[in-house]
DNA sequence: TTAGTATTAAAACGAACGTTTGAATAACTC
DNA sequence: GAGTTATTCAAACGTTCGTTTTAATACTAA
């Protein structure tokens, strides 16, 4: 079990600088030079072991959503095996699939805060590849819980649960990657927010505090009064659930 | 007024042109010969006229960032002068916060959507000096807001209150970047979502669809249910309005 | 017209980038 | 222990980066 340290110390440490400097300088701005002699490896060794540099930020995502997808999909399992059929509560999708993951900053060995906040600055990087990464990455799970929504929020239009899974997916990402420009301004009035006070390792139930506010802010706003369409073009409820499905297979 | 065009036409077309491939391909991603070529100026060009790349970028901004600053506190002044002392409305905050943002992506003349674009994605650019600048840029701003929702709000934990301008500041944020992973994967069942229908000058008044869709959400997480605390460290209201200003005025 | 300033132009600078090469060493297989 | 594969290493590759330099050109003001 743990006596195959031979397999490759090397990519493990490659891995964990790789996933600390990409937090902190982006993906453009971290430069290999500077992770290898970080990770004291040899410059060649990124190619050797990842291929190119894509791969490497590949691998270390990989190695991290690997947990988050499987999990997110069985707590939505056996949220629905428990409900036996009847829609879920949003409260609970949201806490489901937001709850999964601010549980990771709580622990170091699924990544921490270092790779939570790495993903909520990486998931807004124009970057091309990054993009379809992600989308691939993210698509199984992010259909199975637009379908729950969808399920426990019958009488809202398709479309606008949608918007707000967009919103949603905004809050997080921006509250877990910390380059708030709220900090430097505002910083210390409010000594508690996590991700600055430290610099490194003060990560476990900080994230706690973060879902503790994040998830009434987002059950709020998906629940929010519709808006009122004063316009032309209303959409109305959309067809039967099978359109998304078959969106979702074409790639 | 517009015949000195002779006051170098080159500054406006670099700007042009920069602000649409920094949008494209983010700050690091978006090479001076790219865009000295594409604006058909020679590559010195830029040096001369913004001295470096990061002050390109810095006057990029500048341009919008000048309308929207001010704008902000003229409809808030306004707004406060109209309730003649009395606290103002949440709703009436974020509108005058949110929607003088979203009008930008409803004129061409003051960015469109490129630069809404832009902004969204250059606020969680982990870069140092981008950090430093928006903070700076949006210092006065962000304060007088802060405080209009800590009058409008004289209940909610002041803490709590930025906690969730936070959240609002990401919805946005990652709403008007439009670099959603859900784009790939949702993006064809709802038809309606304007920033990635047409590539370039659909933009007019679908930004309206935007606001129209982003407003009652962000309201509806603002006025949620506060958190139980359940466990230690609760904090209650915090002392007098004067610490926040006291922080800016370090700076 | 002339002197002075502002702008543009072509070329090169040094540094840093990701990647590749080919040999040396380590590890494993039979 | 010989043969094979996996890994590490130093060095160099070719490219691209932002910036600087030096000269030519355009414009302004006396």
């Amino acid at each position: 079990m743990s006596d195959n340290k031979l397999n490759s110390d090397t990519r493990e440490r490659i891995l964990d600088v790789a996933e600390r400097q990409f937090m902190a300088h982006g993906y453009e701005g971290a430069s290999m030079r500077m992770i290898t002699s970080e990770a004291e490896v040899n410059l060649a060794a990124v190619n050797y072991h990842f291929g190119s540099k894509e791969g490497l930020l590949r691998d270390v995502f990989r190695r991290r959503l690997a947990w988050l997808n499987s999990e997110r999909l069985l707590v939505l399992d056996a949220l629905e095996k428990q409900a036996s059929g009847a829609p879920l509560k949003p409260s609970q999708i949201l806490e489901a699939f937001f709850g999964t993951l601010l549980r990771i900053g709580e622990d170091e060995s699924l990544g921490g805060m270092t790779f939570l906040r790495l993903l909520g600055r990486t998931l807004t990087d124009p970057a091309e590849f990054i993009r379809t990464f992600f989308a691939k990455e993210y698509a199984e799970v992010l259909e199975r819980y637009k379908l729950a929504l969808f399920r426990a929020l019958p009488d809202v239009p398709r479309a606008e649960i949608v918007w707000r899974l967009h919103f949603m997916l905004g809050s997080m990402s921006y509250a877990i990657a910390g380059t708030d420009i709220l900090h430097v301004i505002t910083g210390f009035e409010i000594g508690e927010i996590p991700y600055i006070s430290g610099q490194d390792d003060n990560n476990s139930s900080e994230a706690k505090k973060l879902s503790e506010r994040l998830l009434p802010f987002l059950l709020g706003g998906l629940r929010a009064p519709l808006p009122q369409f004063a316009d032309s073009t209303t959409q109305q409820q959309s067809p039967p659930a099978k359109t998304a499905r078959n969106k979702l297979q074409e790639k």
